[in-house]
DNA sequence: GTCTCATGGACAT
DNA sequence: TGTCCCTGAGACG
């Protein structure tokens, strides 16, 4: 999935090319139909990210509330003004990674595609489209139940208010659960995903079972502080490239050898830092991707 | 064609 | 801790 950085690069995108416009709600494939009808031929006034949850928000009072899951996607398409007003470049495909699609003819655009697939919901401006996939959250609420949801969520880091450092720091803190676990935890800290999570602790060198109870004020707060860094980097780039550019080859960002992560889906290689190997181990039924030299052996 | 896997999370047990 | 849901891409026959 879309971890936090691609929700909120979906949260600028809706605001460029939507706000302010009435759009047309339908779902083609016909599973959101009754919410879609709920939306149609209003007006988006607000478009809002708090770690992997979107909301956009209608003239009625009324809120689509959309978490991509492990599978979910946007995708958009439009006119010249839709797509010089689109933020992240139209159309686009925002979902496991981010695509562009080529095959787009900009000097006469004749409306939104035929569907392909099972498109969940669709929305149409005058000038462009989105088309959501494979969505696990996808419903219509109220500003109160919106609110509701941002209650249950921990600090998101892209937005690193004051005093979301110290609420993380006094989360993890509070708790004997590997850090590991904790940083998967959307109640502890908001919008951190698979990825973000192996290659931030291999950053600051953290044995991912240390209990959260066991880092000192200072390892916490630096931990916070680097993952508002490497996810902020994440929101420009539209990807999680987490290693510094010495890793990369000569040249453009990232090609051939794609060296943009030390840990992650890099199981057996040598470790950047340390060339032992790296590992992979489940933790709460996800793969947890380590350097047991750099990460345990060290500490 | 069929199977497996994936950057999530809710719920039952 | 296990099970289920959402969809599509790639590996395999």
């Amino acid at each position: 999935m879309p971890e936090g950085h691609s929700v909120r690069r979906l949260a600028h995108q809706f605001g460029d090319v939507f706000t302010g416009e009435a759009l047309s709600v339908s779902s083609p494939q016909g599973r959101f139909a009754a919410g879609a009808a709920l939306l149609d031929g209003h007006t988006l006034t607000d478009s809002r990210a708090h770690g992997k949850h979107l909301f956009l928000h209608f003239d009625h009072a009324m809120v689509l509330h959309v978490h991509l899951g492990l599978y979910g996607a946007w995708d958009f398409g439009g006119d010249a003004t839709f797509r010089g007003a689109s933020s992240i470049g139209a159309p686009r495909k925002v979902g496991e990674q981010e695509l562009f699609d080529d095959d787009g003819d900009d000097g006469d655009y004749q409306g939104p595609p035929e569907p392909r697939g099972a498109v969940r919901v669709r929305l149409v401006s005058a000038h462009g489209w989105a088309d959501l996939r494979g969505a696990t959250t996808c419903a219509v609420i109220t500003e109160a139940e919106a609110l509701a949801v941002l209650a249950r969520l921990g600090p998101d880091p892209l937005r690193n208010l004051p005093g979301d450092r110290s609420r993380f720091a006094a989360g993890l803190q509070a708790r004997k659960t590997p850090v590991a676990a904790l940083l998967m935890d959307q109640k502890v800290i908001a919008g951190v995903g698979n990825v973000y999570r192996a290659e931030v602790l291999f950053r600051q060198q953290l044995d991912p079972w240390l209990p959260g109870n066991a880092l000192s004020r200072g390892a916490a707060e630096l931990l916070w502080d680097d993952t508002a860094a490497v996810m902020a980097d994440g929101v420009r780039d539209g990807r999680i490239i987490t290693t510094p550019a010495v890793y990369w080859d000569a040249g453009a960002l990232l090609p051939a050898g794609e060296h943009a992560h030390y840990v992650y889906k890099r199981e057996g290689l040598p470790c950047r830092v340390c060339a032992g190997p790296v590992a992979v181990t489940g933790l709460v039924g996800r793969k947890l991707y380590w350097c047991p030299g750099c990460q345990q052996d060290a500490q």
